[in-house]
DNA sequence: CGGTATCCGTCACGATACTG
DNA sequence: CAGTATCGTGACGGATACCG
């Protein structure tokens, strides 16, 4: 270890984070939650199933590659299930697991909390931007 | 509009989607609540104050400019305090302001969440990833 | 010690076009 | 209607080097 550079030291340090990070539950959620348009999906199927195309339309913004990639991350996690029925035309619909349901209370907690101090934020980030011209 | 291209519609309609996001307290927070350095400074912070190298070596993984970068980002939003003392050495340090430990809640609760369903959503990805081989 | 500026690799996102 | 594949772009993170 004495002859280890100070470099080196912190890339070993690095890695050892890294791992740690990628073990850590709270992050993986974290991520989860912060993704754009997941939360969109989320809160819209939060009052019952929606087709594919339903959601389209309500989203909006999302692309379709957006949707679906969102969509098939949520099944991969078990937070949604899609029911496909083989007809023609094709039709498939996704609804919230009672997983998926579970993320409702933390995303209303979040937006709460967001809106209560959202002002508080803004207003500081104002004077910061003042004091710093 | 009735002359109007579904191109088109698509095309206003994400506009409204946009500005109407940009506008969400909800997003915002998410946003920052995301940020992978973000968190971990709040939560190295919890417990008290701390000078710049102090945060330095406990985060390990974060570079330099990401560790300022995050800092001058909560500072902005009136999250921390940065106090800085002019000597030699100069030292810094860094300080939870009371909007910034309204964060801690939320950030436990995610957690809480997390690692109660975390395995769950483990399960749930294994079983999706071998139906699909 | 604390902070800034610059360059560069990576990857998520979006637009488009095509398949079943 | 639902989904996949491909390509271009732009924001973000990291490494390095340099000021106060």
């Amino acid at each position: 270890m004495a002859t280890m550079s100070a470099g080196h030291k912190r890339e070993i340090s690095k890695q050892d984070y890294n791992a740690n990070l990628a073990e850590c539950a709270g992050h993986e959620v974290l991520s989860a939650l912060s993704d754009k348009w997941l939360t969109l999906v989320v809160s819209a199927l939060a009052d019952g199933p929606l087709r594919h195309s339903e959601l389209a339309r309500i989203i909006a913004g999302a692309s379709q590659k957006m949707l679906t990639q969102t969509l098939r991350k949520l099944e991969r996690d078990g937070l949604v299930v899609r029911t496909v029925t083989a007809s023609v035309p094709p039709r498939v619909d996704y609804e919230l697991t009672a997983l998926g349901h579970g993320l409702l209370p933390i995303q209303r907690s979040i937006k709460t909390w967001a809106e209560t101090h959202i002002d508080a934020i803004h207003k500081a980030r104002v004077r910061y931007d003042a004091n710093g011209d």
